[in-house]
Parts: C-alpha cells; sequence; structure tokens
RNA sequence: GGAGAGAUGGCCGAGUCGGCUGAAGGCGCUCGCCUGCUAAGCGAGUGUGGGGGGAAACCUCCACCGAGGGUUCGAAUCCCUCUCUCUCCGCCA
C-alpha cells in the first residue's frame, strides 16, 4: 500500500497549512463589539484580549518584515548593476547579510504571533444570525411547525429495535460480536429498505430539487476536517486512523464542503447543489446511557446529504428550501414531524443559524431529530477558501455555505417501522417506497 | 513493492551559466472598434492575498511559480525534506 516510515510507525503524515486566516482575523478586528457579544450569547469562551494583543503584534512585527524586505530588494538590485559594471558591492553585500538576518529573525516572532492568532480563531465558533432566537439549551429552541398527525394505535406500539428483531431485520447482537455496541447489521428487508431509503431520497433530490449526485472519500485529511469546523475543537467526537492522519467523516458534510477548498468560482456557477450518500462515523463520547436501544444512536450510521453553496445574498431563502427538499422526504413517506429552530445556546460550532427536523417516534411519544440544516454563511468557506468572482467587480467574495439531511437513513428506518406497524408484527411499506422493495408492500416474517 | 518523468497564471506552455520575469508566447475571457447576421480581423485589458495613498480611475509597497526548510546581497531557477500527478513492471477489488 502506502509509503511507511517504519521507524516512527507513521503512515503519511499529510502536511498542510491551514494558512493565516488573514479574513478571519480582519473579520474579528473589525467586528469586535459584534463578536465579543455573538460569543456570549452562545456561551463561548474565547481570550479575545490575547487575540487582540497578537493581532496588534503581529501588525507591528509585519511591517517592519516588509519595510526591511523593501530595503534589500533595492539594494539587491543595486548590487546587481555594479557587478554587471565589474564594480565592487562588497560593503553593500555585508551590509544586507545583517538585514537579512534581521529579516530572519522578525520573521520567526511574527510565526509565534500567527500561531497564537490562528489557534484563537480556529476555536471560535461562529456567530448566530440576527433571526436566531436566544437561549441556552434545546429547552429553548422554539417549534416553528408540526405537520402531519401521529398514528393512532389500538395496541401498544412497540419500539423498532423489538420489531426489527422479531422480524428478523435487524440483528444487534450479532452486530454487537462483530464489532461492538451502537453498531448496527441489517438483515433481508431490513437491508433492502436501508438501500430502498438510500436510492428514494437521492432520485428524489437529483430528480426533483436539482441536486447532482456525489460520492466522495469516506476519509478525510485533517485540513478538510477543520475546514468545516470538527477540528480542532472536537477530535473526540471523531474515529481517527492509528498512524495515518485521516479520519472517518461525521457526515458527508465534510468531504462535499471540501470539494471546492482553495477554488475561485464563477458567479455562473452559483448556486451549486449536491446530494451525497455515506456511512457515517461518531464516536458518541459522553453519550453513554443514550438511546442505547435500536438505530437511534449508533457509531455507524448511514445518511443522505444535502450540502449547498450560494451567493451570500441568497443563502437563506436556500436554506429555507433546502429545509423543504428534506421535509419532501418525510413527507411522502407519511411521517408525522415538526421543525425546531435552533437557539443561540444549542447552535452548533460551525452554524449561523439551525433547524432541526424531528420526526414522531411512537414507541417513546416523542420527536426525535432526523434532519439538521444549517447555514453556515462565510464561517466554512473562510477556512476553506472558497471564494467567487463576480463580473466586474473587483476581487472575490466569499461563498456561503449550507447542509442538511436529508435524511438520516436508520433514523428513518426506525420512524417507518414504529409508525407503520401494525397488531400481527408486521410492517407496512409506504407507498413512495414500494417501487424501490420490488413492489413489496409489507415487511412480515 | 520496483524503475523512471514531472508539478509555473483560467487552460496550454517557455524560462538562458541564480539578478527589472508576477513571470515570454499561445488559447480563453472582458471591454472597445470594424463587418448589414455569423465567422474572421484590429486595439486595449485580463492572477491571488495583504499594507499604504486616492472620491474614483488608479498609483505604490510586500508576499506567492506544488508545500516546507536551506544556500545567497539576491532563487521559479541551486540543495534538502515532504506531498501530489503521470508512465512502465509487479500485485490487487
Amino acid at each position: 500500500m502506502a509509503d511507511r516510515d517504519i521507524t516512527t510507525g507513521f503512515h503519511r503524515q499529510i502536511p498542510f497549512n491551514i494558512g493565516i486566516p488573514m479574513l478571519e482575523i480582519k473579520f474579528v478586528r473589525q467586528n469586535f463589539p459584534t463578536v465579543e457579544a455573538a460569543l456570549k450569547a452562545r456561551g463561548a469562551a474565547v481570550d479575545l484580549v490575547a487575540f487582540t494583543r497578537a493581532d496588534a503584534q503581529r501588525v507591528d512585527i509585519l511591517s517592519e518584515i516588509e519595510q526591511l524586505r523593501h530595503q534589500r530588494n533595492v539594494v539587491s538590485e543595486q548590487i546587481a548593476d555594479i557587478k554587471r559594471q565589474g564594480g565592487d558591492a562588497g560593503t553593500m553585500m555585508a551590509e544586507m547579510r545583517t538585514v537579512g538576518e534581521r529579516i530572519k529573525g522578525l520573521e520567526k516572532d511574527l510565526a509565534e504571533q500567527e500561531q497564537i492568532l490562528g489557534g484563537l480563531l480556529l476555536e471560535m465558533p461562529n456567530l448566530p444570525h440576527a433571526s436566531v432566537p436566544p437561549g441556552l439549551s434545546e429547552e429553548d429552541n422554539p417549534v416553528l411547525k408540526t405537520v402531519g398527525q401521529p398514528p393512532v394505535f389500538d395496541f401498544t406500539p412497540k419500539g423498532h429495535w423489538d420489531i426489527g428483531e422479531q422480524l428478523g431485520i435487524l440483528d444487534f447482537t450479532r452486530a454487537a460480536r462483530i464489532a461492538g455496541a451502537r453498531f448496527p447489521l441489517y438483515l433481508g428487508a431490513g437491508a433492502r429498505l436501508e438501500r430502498a431509503l438510500i436510492n428514494f431520497m437521492l432520485d428524489t433530490h437529483t430528480g426533483e430539487h436539482g441536486y447532482t449526485e456525489v460520492l466522495p472519500p469516506f476519509l478525510v485529511n485533517r485540513r478538510s476536517m477543520t475546514n468545516t469546523g470538527q477540528l480542532p475543537k472536537f477530535a473526540d467526537d471523531l474515529f481517527k486512523l492509528e498512524n495515518w492522519d485521516y479520519f472517518l467523516i461525521p457526515t458527508a458534510e465534510v468531504p462535499v464542503t471540501n470539494i471546492h477548498q482553495d477554488e475561485i468560482l464563477t458567479e455562473a456557477q452559483l448556486p451549486i447543489y449536491y446530494t451525497a450518500y455515506t456511512p457515517c462515523f461518531r464516536s458518541e463520547a459522553g453519550s453513554y446511557g443514550k438511546d442505547t436501544r435500536g438505530l437511534i444512536r449508533q457509531h455507524q450510521f448511514n445518511k443522505v446529504e444535502l450540502v449547498k453553496f450560494t451567493r451570500p445574498e441568497s443563502s437563506y431563502e436556500e436554506l429555507e428550501r433546502l429545509l423543504d427538499n428534506a421535509e419532501t422526504i418525510l413527507r411522502r413517506l407519511g411521517l408525522a414531524y415538526r421543525v425546531v429552530t435552533l437557539c443561540s445556546g444549542d447552535l452548533g460550532f460551525s452554524a449561523a443559524k439551525t433547524y432541526d427536523i424531528e420526526v414522531w417516534m411512537p414507541a417513546q411519544g416523542v420527536y426525535r431529530e432526523i434532519s439538521s440544516c444549517s447555514n453556515f454563511e462565510s464561517f466554512q468557506a473562510r477556512r476553506a477558501n472558497i471564494r467567487f468572482k463576480e463580473k466586474g467587480r473587483k476581487g472575490t467574495q466569499l461563498v456561503h455555505t449550507l447542509n442538511g439531511s436529508g435524511l438520516a437513513v436508520g433514523r428513518t428506518v426506525a420512524a417507518l417501522l414504529e409508525n407503520y406497524q401494525r397488531a400481527d408484527g408486521t410492517v407496512a411499506v409506504p407507498e413512495a417506497l414500494r417501487p424501490y422493495m420490488g413492489g413489496k408492500d409489507t415487511i412480515g416474517r
């Protein structure tokens, strides 16, 4: 396979520079009060004093370096002239030698300040959009709308884990033997159902919603994880390969958003819509004892993701549309759901605004998250360096990135099993899915 | 795994013994001209980031020729390390 350094046991450490997030520095410097207030609203502790100090020092050092470099450039030119005419430039060369050393020293100082700044900036969460409701936790997320009627049963509805195991289409015991807790094993009609849903979702998004299907790598490097915001702060939530600087993707958002890393798009290309099916891998660190049964919280699950790259002015409009694209799947499957707006305190690190779609789960009698649709505005684009150029306008602008699950497939299976269960233990297949299930209208024994 | 070749601007492609090369030339693109349409033709312009000046057009400085480091007064050009790409052989889904 790949190169391997036996001495360190280290496979291909992929070097990368996240670069000096200049835009980020400028943005924070210029919007200091806003940033300060927004971070407080989020409950994020960021050392803005250290930021200001490092920023000021950086600017000082940089201007001195540039001055010296200019001097060196000019004098070097003169030396060239003198030498061409056969003269002696010994003194000038000696002089420039010390200038060169001084520059080298300053460059070291500069790198130090930039390291400090970079570290702080990478740990700074996105600022919530003005429309985000204030709040501290999940409890404070307002319900935006409720769609569909939860089904009424004339028997006590069972949990999807019981239904699935009784039908022989889910087997958590064997999955645990193969891998461990929180891994799924689908069998027969269960495996078929999972695949049917993936195809149904992809077909709907590509055929009706204008998305381009992509199938990205399931392992990504550190830079990609950093760009979308999983790193550096949330390394504990990720699975990382031993001896390789690769991570298993926790969502297709990571590889798909990074498709255009370091690119300058043209305005004509925007908006770009991608949809991707991928498995997702999450360590679920710190969730011991939560959702231990069933498909709700797994180390590995499938998801169909929606990702958009848009112009800044239209990103919120696009968010509404993306949300509707995800909702469409639930409506077609005839599942009851509601949409909540995440409050400032519950917002993810990279998001400026997020809607969660929650599907009705009869066994527990609660709505459970099945999709999360977010606008990241320019946050990820800044880190990933994704810009676009507008005709007749100088320079470049950052795109806005958005994404949402459309939907989490494992949770959709769970919802279908519970919502369409019958007293005899069989499960009805919703109309929309039948073509993908070989015409089957029932999952039975 | 073995052997070799390469990485330059939106693309193709040149860079001499290290010195006005941010980078020839071509293509593309933009604006203007011309032609009763189209094609062709002519002229000008056309990288990114950052700093300074200016109302603006624009001017000016610094950096960037895969990445990082080194040599030097001076590096796209020399040296080292890494990454990636391509070709051939082997192996493999």
